[in-house]
RNA sequence: GCCGCCGUAGCUCAGCGGGUAGAGCGCCGGCCUCGUAAGCCGGUGGCCGCGGGUUCAAAUCCCGCCGGCGGCUCCA
């Protein structure tokens, strides 16, 4: 509990076997007690089931009777039930072209998304249903979505269902609460964060990294204005295209829109003066704050706001230096990334491709496809291609990152554009004097400030590396005698540049060390007179780790080690243990 | 935005087959002055999300709105 060490989140990832073969079942059990329920696709992932329905007429089916479903299919499964695979087709009940496989459960028929594997030796003993909702396939379509998890014994479920109560725990919003970091407010409005004290600590850390990051990469920093005419918008595209997600508003006849994105601000930068190819690349970045109204069920924690951060970054490029570019911009994102320790299970590296509607020339698209493919394998990224995936202003590389839930969000970001040079017009003189118009890199390595932060968090669950804890050190006297002394060692740490508090209330060292632990400090320093003749302090880090009568000035320079290194571990406390 | 669920003290939650509210933590005060993961006692605290309706009477039942949660869709 308070005393572990952080940790990454231990995702538990489920039998898709078993959840193949539930699913059938499900559908093969509303077939007979909720028969105005029509099955018509079902899929399987490391997270549980989804079966959608068509609803003939009648109610929406209560959780009662979702719980009803769940019985049902393992009880049919009990009494042996038959699996048989009886092919591929088209979709013939939805008409949408899908490709699924069908299955006949007792008889009756059953679908499953082609390629699943269905369990054929163990047998499910348990289903728990999550969720009924409603899945819009298409405007007009709606299908009734249930959403469970089964397991080959009662002994997995109720395991499933104890890691589900430990993930509330890592929750974001929840330790976001707990530790006092952020909070929203109806009268703010919803998906809008107001930070607290301890959560801009956090937020300017980050900040602080990804700028040392830009400087390495050669990115100057920028600030530009929140709202800009609306002619700026119409010239971007966004007017035409964003404006659904846009806040504008008309003032003295005039039309002005909150930025959803930075780029245009950073292209008039570029377009301020006449540019030569010598001055290629130029790259600039700015932590611009944009506001872009999703719909409201969208909104989820930190994870999907209205307002947020970018850590953006512009780069204006030849085409020759494109390559380049993605490479030192992906060499990064493995640096933050190496940073958090998450590992190869917990991202997820994407390459988008060409869409059927695009802008720009195939030459173009295929030499910035290659670019950014070869730039990821150079580096040994594993990552996975989405076919026609790409904006329709140039292809993508996409990093994403699990939640405690093991939902994936996309935070980091590579995007080559054709469109935007295009639309401003954009041009440098090449060597021959001829006019030429550079490509455009659009990057976020963090991707959002919110996100990101909301992903460590989960990541951590609140116990963050030192180097982004809010609070890095707790000096709790454990005499009265020794306040003084306490107040001494804080402030010293404080000189020091470290973010450390004396906590002299009148509670008892007990009471004061828990609390610390449950904020999650990484460093309880406690001193009494022993320590306050000496000049020394008894340590105490995450995990009950502890190291008796250290020297202030040993500690100091241990602490300061770890936290200019960003380290994952208490590398101080591990460098002041005897050995 | 769509489907379902939810909204009681700063926080977590009880009360909800109608009779105007409770607990723990927190906060405040007192005692204790403490060597390692919640010391003891007392007090404070609520327009029961907001508005309307039904009723002699609504936290409790009905409707609308606001906000949240789980999905869908979309994205950093």
């Amino acid at each position: 509990m308070g005393g572990d060490p952080a940790s990454p989140a231990e995702f538990v990832a489920l039998d898709q076997g078993i959840n193949a073969r539930a699913a059938l079942l499900i559908q093969a059990a509303a077939r007979k007690v909720l028969p105005r329920l029509e099955p018509v696709g079902c899929s399987v992932d490391d997270r549980g089931f989804k079966c959608d329905f068509s609803l003939k007429e009648g109610e929406w089916p209560t959780e009662a009777e979702g719980e009803a479903l769940g019985r049902e299919a393992v009880s049919m499964e009990l009494s042996g039930a038959s699996i048989r695979y009886s092919g591929e087709s088209e979709d013939e009940v939805l008409q949408l072209l899908e490709h699924t496989a069908t299955y006949e459960v007792n008889g009756v028929k059953a679908f499953l998304e082609p390629g699943a594997k269905v369990e054929d030796g163990r047998k499910v003993k348990a289903v728990k249903i999550l969720n009924i909702s409603a899945h819009n396939p298409t405007a007009e379509m709606r299908f009734v979505r249930i959403i469970g998890v089964a397991f080959d014994s009662d002994e997995g479920l109720r395991k499933y269902l104890t890691w589900l109560s430990e993930a509330e725990k890592r929750d974001h919003r929840v330790l976001g609460q707990k530790l006092d970091l952020f909070s929203f407010h109806e009268e703010v409005g919803p998906g809008l964060v107001i930070y607290h004290p301890k959560g801009q600590v956090i937020r300017e850390e980050l900040i602080a990294l990804i700028r040392e990051v830009n400087k390495r990469l050669g990115y100057e920093e920028v600030y530009t204005p929140h709202v800009f005419r609306s002619t700026l918008w119409k010239i971007s595209g966004h007017y035409r295209l964003y404006r659904d997600k846009m806040v504008l508003a008309k003032i003295e006849g005039e039309e002005y829109g909150i930025k959803p994105m930075n780029c245009p601000g950073h292209i008039l930068i570029y377009k301020s003066k006449s540019r030569s190819y010598r001055d290629l690349p130029i790259k600039l970045s700015e932590f611009g704050t944009v506001y872009r109204w999703e719909k409201r069920g969208e909104l989820y924690g930190l994870l999907r706001v209205r307002g947020f951060t970018q850590d953006d970054g512009h780069a204006f490029l030849r085409e020759d230096q494109v390559k380049d570019e993605i490479k030192a911009i992906l060499k990064e994102i493995m640096y933050v990334l190496s940073l958090f320790g998450f590992k190869d299970e917990e991202i997820r590296v994407y390459l988008s491709t060409r869409p059927e509607e695009y802008i720009g020339t195939e030459e173009m698209w295929d030499k910035a496809t290659e670019a950014l493919r070869s730039a990821i394998e150079e580096l040994g990224m594993r990552y996975e291609v989405k076919e026609g995936e790409g904006a329709f202003y140039g292809p993508k590389i996409d990093v994403h990152f699990r939640d405690s839930l093991g939902r994936w969000w996309q935070c980091s970001t590579i995007q080559v554009d054709f469109a935007l040079p295009e639309r401003f017009g954009l041009e440098y003189v090449e060597s021959d004097g001829s006019k030429k118009r550079p490509v455009m890199i659009h990057r976020a390595i963090l991707g959002s400030v919110e996100r990101f932060m909301a992903i460590i968090i989960e990541e951590f669950a609140g116990k963050l590396p030192t180097w982004l804890s809010p609070t890095q050190a707790v000096v709790i006297p454990v005499k009265t005698a020794a306040r003084e002394y306490a107040e001494e060692v804080a402030r010293k740490l404080s000189e020091e540049g470290f973010r450390a508090v004396a906590d002299l209330g009148d509670e008892t060292p007990s009471k004061k060390i828990r609390r610390a632990y449950d904020e999650g400090v990484p460093y309880i320093l406690l001193v009494g007179p022993r320590e306050a003749a000496e000049g020394s302090v008894t340590v105490r880090g995450r995990g009950n780790v502890q190291v008796k009568n250290v020297p202030l000035g040993k500690f100091i320079e241990a602490l300061r080690d770890e936290v200019s290194s960003r380290s994952l571990k208490q590398a101080a406390i591990e460098a002041l243990k005897p050995s």
